[in-house]
DNA sequence: CTGTTAGCGCTTTCAG
DNA sequence: CTGAAAGCGCTAACAG
């Protein structure tokens, strides 16, 4: 069973391949009947156009490459599954790439997508990544780049995310109406994103004249899950020894905020009774949670759909030679109120 | 910045298109002076070969399909993480499609994958797929197809999954051990794998003497899962109303496992005092959830490791023309005990 | 309406 | 050791 080429056809109908190929992309060329006679045999042979050869000649894949840091994240994975559900609509494909927080990893997905031939590439950088200036030289040349999820950096071109800031200085509101005030805030080491929760924050302690104390602030690495745990209860240890045990958490990612909820149930310690918590969470189970959990919720599918739509457009209008304005798109996060604070 | 060819080093180095090609090869045709130079001048100014015209000449892509149902299912994001690990490791790209358990869409997937002319394709295949023949065609010809979870069916090649009938039998017994002798069993339609969890279930209670009453047994419409908690609220209230409310509930699917308990305890029915509660989840979160979820996990990231080998495997065989062995292998998943049984 | 020609960028002979 | 020629399968341009 070799494959079927349209010379294939071209020969078994006593044709040739350009009048087969043209018969099925329905060109108005073809005669009506020379074309049916010939969608039906490619039909009745299942013909699958060669993808490859079609890019080699027409310079386009039809494919777009996609860059997360993990897959199995959920947050990610729930972008994943909007971009997907674009593309399809669209008759694009995706390759999907791991950067696994490692720039020189980015940069090697980066050369493959782009050797492949993809139309474009969606990224979620890694944080302090040696790739931005790459990535700025490709989007000017012929490989567009669209951003979403960490957009704190100044490349020019569209960027979709969420406001970090605001999002975290609504959580921190939240707690504080509650009234909270001694409220431990659990981020990971330095990048973008977190910078930005850990700026909203100190900004709604300011506002509500509650002094910022850095013995309140944790900073975990959280590339190295095994001892994320550690440190959480190291630093409540450390706190209730020096007598300033907090009555609420604020943990800035899905990952810690998940791992938290599972330690205090773990220590015994009551939520909200003992320890108010609020934090980032993406996972659909935040409500069979121990307590059923209040989050802050990205819109992720919908950052997915967008930075997809947005990549078409620039696509759309390279082609025509008309004017991108580019813009970054800040999403608001939602709150789900349950009954962890 | 037009993209760079070979024909482009060629001539700025005054030499032909295929001595820059073998030099970037690394031939031994090719003299060291030469072969450096060329290097170096391809590594300044950033070549990338054009993969499309490679395949196009060579047959091989060294990308994989990979079709699953749906992305975002933890269990799914978990295989298609090994994957891509072991796909990253061996110089090999994986194109990832949904088929969301629609037939047509799968068959579509395959189509466009093998258009792409990807060099084999790992799937999880819808439940009662029409599109089986069409695969064992594909890999009779020139596009191997390896299987993972959902292995339950007759085709000729490798597959990988759980003994899922032994799964659900051990987690029955595990209930039974404990003295839960009227258990509910939730799961999906019909479909390969589910059945084979029902199998087990029965088995075990036909082990113990336990007769099966099919009121006890309640098959979700997992497709519309905003319908899924409506269906478990309903027969917990029919079985209360017969006064045969079950001591223990055992669920057969990860989404299935993490509604029910957040359902118990919105409803207040405590776990596992009034009703024990074990389920096959893949979550990372189950010690997380209230209380803390005894559960079976499959190895997903293993699954998916070793979906991608065989695939090697067959590729491999397959260029030396050595006959392949094919094997169903089916590991076991673990049971972690937390709290509620 | 159909066919011929050419070429996308690469690699594989094979010749020199 | 290097280069010329050919061809993977497709489509765009042009000829008839």
């Amino acid at each position: 069973m070799k494959r079927l080429t349209l010379k294939d056809i071209a020969k078994a109908l006593n044709l040739s391949a350009p009048t087969i190929s043209k018969a099925l992309s329905d060109s108005y060329e073809i005669n009506k009947e020379t074309k049916e006679k010939i969608i039906a045999y490619a039909h009745e042979h299942n013909y699958q156009y060669n993808a490859l050869a079609r890019s080699l000649k027409t310079g386009k894949t039809n494919i777009i490459g996609v860059i997360v840091s993990t897959i199995s994240n959920s947050f990610f994975s729930q972008i994943l599954e909007g971009i997907e559900e674009s593309s399809l609509f669209q008759k694009y494909n995706i390759i999907i790439m791991q950067s696994r927080e490692s720039p020189a990893v980015e940069k090697k997905c980066i050369d493959i997508l782009y050797s492949k031939g993809v139309d474009g590439i969606l990224i979620s950088p890694v944080s302090d990544s040696a790739n931005l200036s790459y990535l700025q030289q490709l989007h000017n040349g012929n490989c567009p780049i669209v951003i979403f999820d960490r957009i704190n950096n100044n490349l020019q071109t569209f960027k979709i995310g969420i406001d970090n800031k605001k999002a975290a200085q609504k959580a921190t509101q939240e707690l504080i109406d509650r009234n909270y005030s001694k409220i431990l805030h659990i981020t990971g080491v330095a990048n973008g994103v977190t910078n930005e929760r850990l700026l909203g924050f100190q900004e709604a302690l300011k506002q509500n004249n509650i002094a910022f104390d850095d013995k309140k602030l944790l900073r975990c690495d959280l590339s190295q899950i095994q001892i994320v745990e550690e440190q959480i209860l190291n630093k409540l240890e450390e706190l209730k020894n020096d007598n300033k045990s907090p009555d609420a958490i604020f943990t800035a990612t899905d990952l810690l905020t998940n791992r938290t909820i599972g330690l205090l149930a773990q220590q015994k310690i009551k939520i909200p009774s003992e320890i108010a918590l609020i934090g980032f969470s993406n996972t659909n189970y935040a409500f069979s949670f121990n307590p059923p959990l209040t989050c802050i919720s990205q819109p992720a599918t919908r950052i997915g759909k967008l930075a997809f739509e947005k990549m078409i457009h620039i696509l759309e209008f390279r082609l025509k030679k008309r004017e991108i304005v580019y813009e970054t798109i800040e999403l608001d996060a939602a709150i789900t109120i349950r009954e962890s604070i």
